[in-house]
DNA sequence: TTTCAATTCTGAAACGATTCAGACAAACTT
DNA sequence: AAGTTTGTCTGAATCGTTTCAGAATTGAAA
């Protein structure tokens, strides 16, 4: 706060706490405590004549007061990194847990972290004690963060599944279906070279991804090599020029599965370069989760995926884990709409 | 905090305080106190002695307890519309804040708020006093956003000017500026009827933008009609049928200049609908803050504007504000690079 | 020897909320 | 009439930090 420009004729007006209330109705202030959240040791008049002076004055509890006291910090921490946005990821994420969160007391606070060391925010927020839950991304099969949560219980909810056998909440995409079906669209175009340009390797939704591409094309007797020197997460540079290289080689494949828009982009420009027309040449399949991919290339076939819904999913369950809800019953694969 | 999952066998461990300190050292709460921060009425061997313990017990002050007694938060809130995420916008400028306040005390909340009720997240951040600062978007040039938090005499500041004769930080790209490259670009490139697709009227940088564009014109002698129907906060589809309809008319325009990279895309789509062919037909010159511009439409002309700066900027200059300087001193506005 | 000042440290109060252990009536038992 | 229960309400302690008003020790000046 920065006080040398309040009116001087305007009292700063400190807000409210307990003890206005209190001198107010003339009351002790653990009555009023008490009274405010119905505690049953409080008379019904009394409680409506707190409930009512203290809605009148806008009494709002001092959350520092109330964190000293309890421990509940009222916060929840979404943990991101900084280079994973994928059109719209990132703001799609916050504004579901925002969304999820307007109306209760939390507040959301973002952490962002590097690739080198990802368990630095974790550690943080346990040793500080800054939040009461916590949101992850960028899951992984083992993943350390999950781990160390768990042990130093708090409350957090991931964005992909583990394979650890420990139990918490998560909400996924079901990538698996995502590839098969993506696989389909492609066969139904008459592609029979497949190629897939799915997750970094250490992320767990890159093997559901394989997974599915792999079932998809068993299922059509076909065969297909995924790639391996590049990703989800290479720059799109990089990507470009790889597609432009294995387009311009003797066997090119004519349909392609990609894990995310942008680099789908890559990849049609790089397709492109090395004079192959998407639609004539071959077919891409991608995820998509904006509007705006039909104004850009309509002609790549794509599929939702909705990250506000995942955002609003896990602060959903990291809330419900601290209100006492068993964690074992929170998590939810989301199957890709079929339109 | 969920406690019913730490292991019975590791106690759990309270964190350090004033207190753990005062009593491995011998010494008082409040010696310990102002050894920490340094205070003058300190012997040097006693501050030496308090930090090498307080650093070995990793000892970090309880931000509840340092809130309650001073007032101060340490947490800047960045206050955003969901809407607004035209490619990158969102998660540029918050990375951009977060890469300023790290290494520092200060956590970022994030507060979203609707259009309907711009006032509500400023308000209530003034009357439970949730942060030290707050940083603005979508600023305009009457902003009662700003009015208030200067009468109370919360730090912020903008992202955009106001033209309110009232000193405040603030980051701005120079649209104007922008807009007149832009018209030069296009009259480069033998345009002479131009039109300009910009930001909703009601936004600083609609003015200054229109107004390179305006001069722009005058400088090379040409008229030209800004759009006044649609801005680049319409819909991607409502923008593509607008700017299908223009196409199709008597005298479309044969150039464009757009304030934002994904209105764009909704531009060149409305005219491929109608048949007009960039950069033959017509050429379109827009902001790009992402890679993604050039694998996507390399016909579009671009002109980088640099949200992840402009997150930086706004943040430093809240820090600097409450660390006391002079606001009047903080304001920074940015040249579109000439590439 | 007394007084004064400087240096270094400490106790207590305060910020706002919660909660435990009572206190005080009024209404019941028996 | 004495004791017990019930229904309401309250004081005090506590969370971790900061800060004000002293206190204790030392050395020097008078």
């Amino acid at each position: 706060m920065i006080t040398n420009m309040i009116p001087p004729d305007l009292p700063p007006k400190a807000p409210p706490t307990l003890k206005t209330i209190a001198f107010m109705t003339g009351l002790g202030i653990s009555t009023v405590s008490r009274a405010l959240k119905d505690g049953p040791e409080i008379g019904a008049d009394t409680k409506a004549r707190v409930k009512l002076i203290a809605r009148e004055i806008g009494y709002r509890p001092n959350r520092a007061g109330v964190r000293l006291k309890t421990g509940k910090t009222n916060v929840i921490t979404v943990v991101l990194n900084a280079g994973e946005d994928g059109s719209g990821f990132f703001s799609n994420f916050v504004y579901g847990i925002s969304d999820a969160l307007s109306g209760t007391s939390y507040h959301l606070v973002v952490t962002p972290y590097s690739l080198s060391d990802p368990m630095a925010p974790v550690r943080y927020i346990v040793e500080t004690g800054s939040a009461d839950g916590v949101i992850l991304s960028r899951t992984q099969p083992d993943d350390p963060r999950v781990r160390y949560l768990l042990e130093n219980g708090v409350a957090f909810a991931t964005h992909g599944r583990t394979e650890m056998g420990l139990v918490h909440p998560f909400h996924d995409f079901d990538n698996e279906a995502f590839a098969r079906l993506a696989v389909k669209k492609l066969v139904a175009k008459n592609r029979r070279r497949l190629t897939l340009l799915g997750p970094p390797a250490s992320l767990t939704y890159s093997k559901h991804t394989h997974l599915g591409f792999e079932r998809g094309l068993i299922e059509y007797g076909l065969d297909g090599v995924p790639l391996t020197s590049i990703d989800v997460d290479t720059s799109l540079m990089d990507v470009r020029e790889a597609s432009r290289r294995m387009a311009a080689g003797q066997f090119p494949p004519d349909g392609l599965v990609c894990s995310a828009l942008r680099t789908s982009f890559a990849v049609a420009a790089g397709f492109e370069a090395a004079g192959l027309k998407i639609g004539r040449d071959y077919d891409l399949v991608t995820k998509h989760s904006t509007e705006l991919q039909e104004m850009l290339r309509p002609e790549i076939i794509s599929i939702p995926e909705d990250f506000h819904q995942a955002g609003h999913d896990t602060a959903v369950m990291v809330m419900d884990w601290l209100a006492g809800a068993d964690p074992a019953d929170l998590g939810r694969l989301v199957k890709p709409d079929i339109v």
